[in-house]
RNA sequence: GUGAGCGUAGCUCAGCUGGUGGUAGCUCCGGGUUGUGGUCUCGGUGGUCGUGGGUUCGAGUCCCAUCGCUCACCCCA
């Protein structure tokens, strides 16, 4: 019986760590220039902290934490939580009034996985801590999408507000009436809905649901002045930073902790799983933390198995590693030698490769361009014996005689010249 | 948790109403080139047909169970 990775786990094989690394490399250089610094979470915490902050009725919470329930800790579902944690425990909100951070890593949920949601899965988080102002709102946008854009993704970005602890129970009462009216015609899922999460009717996917919400009561009518005022203000910014965007009023959010701004990058590329990032405001988060008061915060999370996903189907081109130098010897004492060679190369930096196996020299070419090497060096009996070897240019099968005279410290050093003048 | 569709070589897949597992493609190894790659050509390695029962003279094929995978619902990034 093989061994197999778990059901929702899987391997980031080589020939995909290279998108991987891409999404990471751009993240940080993006996050650099608007003063995003990286911080580093354990994945395990007290299970408490996600009931507390995600809500202890949400679906992550009740049924697809992976928690060790003798020990009172979780693995982490998401990572704002854990990022706001370490921000209240570390005293962050003294060392400067707006807080810029960012982390990466796995998270875990217990869902049946499809396309483009695994069990274990992995988000670049961002997050804004300390300022309310509505020019925060628009520039973490604008980090989102600069970067999406960075990495030649076509994606658009839906925005909505969800108003605060004031205003939102006056709109769910009046949703709530509205629906009640309807009851018969809502799908099953939204007539449980209707009593658990009435604002998830608002997003339903079935067709009928998607009608009868159409003539609800919009929740952009029933913001109190300052959520109104506020969002209103985020749409000033966004459009002077010229990101593009549009309203939607039937977009919510699972998680309990969010407030007022909240958007989503969606793409039609990835069949079900529209969301490629999202996130929004939680103001009153941090205090219910027990952080300081009146310390709001905004963020969003982008599913990095989605993006990748998206990537391989949206970006034309990849660019092929290559290998600087492959040793071909022929005999034991050639294979001495190279490979004291490729131990110099290696240490000046450069990518070099031999094969150990004393195989045919047919072989060992095709094991050359198996690693796209520029150069492959040629070493048989003769040439020891002459002390000259023969370097092949890959791309122009050009041959020339390369002598190896003095140290394999030496001869690196002339192949890296000719390397660089190449 | 619910529904549907699939499990045959490392990968992609043929396999008809049950009758000996496919010269299949890709990969890998070797020959053609006594010492020269990506193309070509010839050969080779590689399988408890997911697993366990059942029906049958005979099961990859039919039946039951079970495990696994995929997509969708739910939920969410």
């Amino acid at each position: 019986m093989k061994i197999k990775a778990i059901n929702g786990f899987k391997d980031i094989l080589p020939e995909e760590v290279a998108l991987w690394r891409q999404l990471e490399t751009t993240a940080r250089e993006i996050f650099r220039c608007f003063g995003v610094e990286e911080i580093r979470l354990p994945i395990l915490e007290k299970t408490e902290l996600f009931a507390r902050s995600i809500g202890g009725t949400t679906d992550i919470v009740e049924k697809e934490m992976y928690s060790f329930t003798d020990k009172g800790i979780t693995l982490r579902p998401e990572a704002t939580a854990s990022l706001l944690r370490a921000y209240i425990q570390h005293g962050f909100h003294v060392r400067q009034p707006v807080q810029r951070l960012f982390t990466i890593g796995p998270m875990f949920r217990h869902e049946r996985p499809q396309k483009g949601r695994q069990r274990q899965f992995h988000q670049i988080d961002i997050e804004i801590i300390g300022g309310e102002e509505p020019a925060i709102d628009a520039e973490l946008m604008a980090i989102g999408q600069l970067f999406l854009t960075r990495l030649n993704l076509e994606v658009s970005l839906e925005i909505n507000s969800l108003g605060c602890t004031r205003c939102r129970p006056g709109f769910r009462k009046s949703l709530i009436q509205y629906l009640n009216d309807y009851k018969e015609q809502l799908c099953d899922d939204c007539k449980r809905r209707l009593n658990s999460n009435p604002l998830r009717v608002l997003d339903c996917k079935s067709r009928t649901c998607k009608a009868l919400v159409q003539d609800a009561p919009s929740i952009l009518d029933s913001l109190c002045d300052d959520c109104d005022r506020h969002f209103s203000t985020v749409q000033e910014h966004l459009d002077n930073l010229g990101v593009v965007y549009t309203l939607n009023r039937f977009m919510v959010r699972g998680l309990d902790y969010y407030c007022r701004t909240t958007f989503e990058f969606l793409t039609s590329d990835l069949g079900a799983q529209a969301a490629v990032a999202a996130g929004g405001r939680y103001d009153g988060l941090i205090e219910q933390l027990g952080g300081p008061k009146n310390t709001p915060g905004i963020g969003f999370a982008m599913g990095m198995e989605r993006l990748t996903l998206l990537m391989e189907q949206q970006q034309k081109e990849t660019v092929p590693v290559r290998a600087n130098i492959f040793v071909a010897a022929l005999g034991e004492a050639a294979i001495k030698h190279g490979s004291s060679l490729i131990y110099q190369l290696r240490k000046l930096g450069l990518r070099a490769d031999i094969d150990y196996k004393d195989r045919s020299l047919k072989a060992q070419m095709k094991q050359a361009g198996r690693t796209n090497a520029r150069f492959t060096l040629i070493i048989g009996e003769q040439e020891l014996e002459q002390q000259k070897g023969i370097l092949r240019n890959m791309d122009t099968k050009e041959q020339t005689p390369f002598p190896l005279l003095e140290s394999t410290e030496h001869q690196a050093e002339q192949l890296r010249q000719l390397i660089r003048t190449s």
